[in-house]
DNA sequence: TTGCTCCTCACGTCACGTGAGGTGGC
DNA sequence: TTGCTCCTCACGTCACGTGAGGTGGC
């Protein structure tokens, strides 16, 4: 009972446009039931009909074409479920982001103006369970947690907040050396335990979610440019309450470090 | 005390990477305070820190860079706020289409298999009020709401749901001829009343947001062209429930046309 | 002076849409 | 046979990112 259809009547039964067709069989999304060798024209069975309104579907909620593909591909109802799962969390995590973003966009425009508590210190050298890597900066948060969860696994005695620090070039060029670190006891047994140098630093406490960081980097980079203590140097950050103690983003607070040189 | 910055200085404090910046220079949407006329090289104030942030807020809100720009002329907050408004209630729409696409996608999968029940008509000639259109699919919607928004303007006595056809180019090729109508008395005096002729069409009742229309011209198309009863022209729909009459769209009830030849 | 920073092209990305120019099918 | 449908390039979109290759500033 299967009827053949030419690309211009699937077109018009899926509603996907001729273009988009020719697109997905070039990717091999839906690939033609039959495909005549002389003329290349496409054919369609109307069975194709549902996959193709799947693919709709999976394309509304912004789903890579690569991935519709994988789960179309996936054997099992379980591991499409999977699939699926995995791209609703990452939706609504975007979701939250939107929403801190318009937050703190009205803060932002109705010149809520912090004014910051910008303090000098000087940090001694310190031991430390440390994990350094060349990261991008759209891949640090999923690093970012694995390596904090590495560190927790280790077991020394903690001896202060987690902490990191992260080159320039990471915010500037996209793409750049990090490093997190768990302070520890000094007699730790811990091969892996290294003594971080001492740094003079710039600091700003930020409360809230870390979309809101700029605004404090913001406050203490112009700080520091005005009076041009600036030093080269990674800038720093103390996760003084964050998602590793399973706090709301709301109630995370962080402390940010700018390494200066001279006396303030 | 507005320190002269260097584009990676100024890119460390604004968080905003040097490419972004150079960018965003050539697209006017941040001009450096200071171009060097020999070397070409950007000069960045401190002042316009806030000015970053703020454009980075919209870019995360997805706002088109063009839009940024003209929200940050807008000279008084009052069309600030309006141009801030429009994007929120923009993003809220998207949002609600996600959810319905979710909500459908589940229903796909769980293979919730709707019978269809295919009626087939003979629509005799109906004296209408009518307003056709070329139009692009994205325009389609704010087309249709201000045609209709005409239509009712007009102080005929109506006859019937508010409908409409929609040449297959509209959707094979993104772009098409629309005439949406309202049935009216013959005996209406308004000089823009037309005739429309006749026409045989299968039909089916759909259920709840225009979202899953596919799914209903999915399963009409399939019937049509599995007995190969199709004939050339428009499809048709009737708004039996629709956002004329402020439903949700979980309410809202649509008849769809195929246009048929031959005797079923 | 050296090395770092900055510069301008030119091209890539992603999922198609937009033509141009040409051929096949009924 | 005519006109409609289908085909394959090649290029455009949007907001940048990714090099390449070169110059300026301290």
């Amino acid at each position: 009972m299967a009827a053949e259809l030419t690309i211009g009547e699937f077109s018009r039964i899926s509603r996907l446009s001729v273009k988009t067709l020719r697109h997905y069989h070039e990717w091999g999304v839906l690939e033609p039931a039959a495909v005549d060798p002389h003329s290349g024209y496409r054919y369609y069975a109307t069975e194709q009909v549902p996959t193709a309104q799947t693919i709709r579907r999976f394309r509304d909620l912004e789903m890579p074409i690569e991935q519709v593909k994988a789960v179309l591909a996936a054997p099992d109802p379980a591991s499409r479920e999977a699939f699926i799962a995995a791209h609703l969390e990452r939706m609504e995590q975007q979701l939250a982001r939107t929403q801190e973003a318009v937050a703190s966009l009205r803060g932002l425009l109705e010149g809520r103006g912090l004014t910051p508590q910008i303090t000098y210190v000087e940090i001694p050298p310190q031991t430390a369970l440390a994990i350094t890597a060349t990261i991008d900066r759209d891949g640090i948060e999923d690093w970012w947690r694995g390596a904090f969860a590495e560190l927790y696994a280790a077991k020394a005695t903690v001896a202060g907040p987690p902490s990191g620090f992260y080159a320039h070039e990471l915010f500037e060029d996209e793409a750049g050396e990090a490093t997190v670190y768990l302070p520890v006891d000094p007699l730790t047994e811990d091969p892996r335990a290294t003594i971080l140098p001492s740094r003079r630093l710039a600091t700003l406490r930020h409360d809230g979610p870390h979309t809101d960081l700029d605004l404090a980097y913001g406050a203490l980079g112009t700080h520091v440019a005005e009076r041009g203590v600036g030093a080269p140097g990674p800038v720093h950050e103390r996760y003084v309450v964050s998602v590793l103690d399973d706090a709301a983003p709301a109630d995370w607070v962080t402390e940010i470090g700018w390494p200066i040189a001279g006396d303030p």
